[in-house]
DNA sequence: CAGGAAATGATTGACGTCTGTCAAAACTGC
DNA sequence: GCAGTTTTGACAGACGTCAATCATTTCCTG
């Protein structure tokens, strides 16, 4: 009751080993009756290739590298944690991860990274990307030299990578509205939308998902739209001045970051705080969430989108189809109630002595 | 810049392959000073054991069973589902997994079906408890002979077993409950529990969740609990008698199966529909969150509870300890808008680490 | 310093696959 | 039946580790 070998499909296919090399790795010279005996013998006995021997011999390593923004807002730096993690995690699986930082938000600084990527030296790539047309033919000649390419967390528009790993921001904002909508059953409201930059697609795909949303729900009704440029003291004076302005504030929407400035905001509201919904599960939102001061927090999962690109990566370096679905990451809903155990950026204890990944 | 080898290591610390192979693998017969070399030099090399090498050499074979209850419930059909794809997905990392059907709810027949399997032709077991000290017993038993003993969905009360695997049903009534009051911001309301029996441990953690979050809102009254025993015809007349009784009632928990009941006596209802808020994302639910009937569906993530399961296994197989914060499942807040795209039974990740295959 | 125990080195054959070489065998066309 | 091509078989040396043997060297004890 051994798992079948290599060997075994041979005698039984009435081959040699050689042949049934052959066919398993597409060497060619094998005539087409040999062949099918084989692919029969590997389809009675249920042959699987044991990867990890043929890793081994291959002496496979898989080079992947990580083209991350820069700064230190609290979610680039929870995504960075997460490769760190998952680099250390995989060490002993053949896979060698680097780590570098590109300065945020700046596609020719992108644009210029990505060119310094030797394709012999790099087997995938996954970067956080800023459309341009010069990422864009960057990104095609990494293609074309037989790297894999992958953006995470942001799409780059016109560029042609293998794979996309993040949410849906529309299915994000739609979300968000619909929490607002449920937080609004039986009475009328008035929601405040805040972007980061009016400018950033995946800011404007989350609005245009509340608005679709809340074109549903014919009491609420929507401000114009705030831009804090993430930063916590604009989101702070910003959110200040509305809520002072409009009294009659129900709901808050932020699709950014600085949201320490939001909370502060609300801290020193002295009537009953609107309902609030933010992005990522950063310290900060968690705290504010345990506090109180914070409804819900609607979450990408940066920890499941680096494994989730990593497979992908790891699948297209074998010349395998991308897994279907690992790449669209559901959207994950925080309430003070079902916060996972630990914050964001858990450490995972690599044992080096220990035996199997 | 090649991955360093026991050889380097060896050689780095001065000693043979043999005495480094001694250390790293614990055979004894080393003295304190060549350990401490050996050590060091694996420290400063960063050396890795190479797991595929080892467990080739090993010719390893992981034999995990899994005892599943029976019976068409879709959730235990999800979960058996899901070990049938995890088999698949790992049948070439060495793990042959067997699936095996119980009869639901029945304790004896499952402490039968424990005490029928013989340890040395299994190096873990995963099982839906339920408690009896004939269980206990048979669980210890097992343990004693070297296996691994895990508790998937369903804790075992009493029983020594290695991990349970599975959400913390006290956090996900108080996350239904945190709905339930965002749904009943600014109004007060009348909740109906219904759990599938009063004597389901997991439901009356439920139900002390749901009260425990409701007792925070002084707006929100409580019915008494009503019982459907996962019977969708049951469930049918009771919410619908309910609904007739009590015209007040603005919101629904039900922590148990038989929704499909529920669905149809809201369908029936000729007034605005109360607050909906059901248990696991299997088909039925998923169809009434897109329909509308239904507002909120906790899910504890079968797929992802099997990947935890076996990860932990093959942790414990290994005489590693079984990765921290794997086992415990955070529930997940599904909504119409961010329901993941493939039907229940898709690849859907963890939230704190990252598996390597 | 002998005798024995402990520690170490050297070596070997797996494990299942990859990759290459070389020669033998089976075909092809004429 | 011959030369030329295609197909096949046999074998060997990796890959990194495990597990075992056997011969040495070093250390301790009396």
């Amino acid at each position: 009751m051994r798992k079948p070998t290599l060997h075994d499909v041979a005698r039984a296919a009435g081959v040699s080993y050689a042949t049934a090399d052959r066919v398993l790795n597409a060497r060619g010279g094998v005539a087409a009756k040999s062949e099918a005996r084989v692919r029969a013998a590997i389809e009675a006995l249920g042959y699987t290739r044991d990867v990890h021997a043929a890793n081994l011999s291959r002496r496979r390593l898989y080079r992947f590298r990580f083209l991350l923004p820069d700064g230190d807002h609290s979610f680039f730096r929870a995504l960075r944690a997460a490769v760190l993690a998952e680099a250390g995690a995989r060490a002993g699986d053949r896979v060698r991860i680097t780590l570098s930082e590109v300065p945020a938000f700046d596609a020719e600084a992108l644009a210029e990274a990505l060119e310094r990527v030797e394709p012999e030296a790099c087997d995938g790539l996954a970067i956080v990307a800023s459309g341009s047309a010069r990422v864009s033919a960057a990104i095609a000649s990494l293609r074309a030299g037989g790297v894999a390419v992958v953006t995470l967390v942001s799409d780059a528009p016109g560029a042609a990578r293998d794979a996309y790993v993040g949410i849906d921001n529309l299915v994000a904002g739609r979300t968000a509205g619909r929490l607002m909508r449920l937080g609004h059953t039986g009475r009328s409201g008035l929601v405040l939308p805040v972007v980061g930059a009016r400018a950033a697609q995946d800011h404007a795909e989350r609005l245009a998902g509340l608005e679709q949303s809340l074109a549903g729900a014919p009491g609420l009704a929507l401000l114009p739209v705030a831009e804090a440029f993430d930063s916590p003291s604009r989101m702070r004076a910003l959110v200040g001045a509305a809520l002072a302005r409009e009294p009659g504030i129900s709901g808050i929407y932020s699709m950014g970051a600085g949201n320490r400035g939001l909370v502060e905001a609300l801290r020193a509201l002295g009537r009953p705080r609107p309902l609030v919904v933010l992005h990522e599960l950063v310290p900060h939102a968690r705290e504010a969430l345990e506090a109180g001061l914070v409804d819900a927090v609607i979450d990408q999962k940066p920890v499941q989108e680096v494994a989730a690109a990593l497979d992908i990566l790891r699948a297209l370096a074998d010349g395998r189809p991308a897994p279907a679905g690992r790449a669209r990451i559901t959207p994950a809903i925080y309430l003070p109630e079902n916060l996972p155990a630990c914050p964001a950026g858990e450490e995972e204890d690599n044992d080096m002595m220990g035996g199997a990944a």
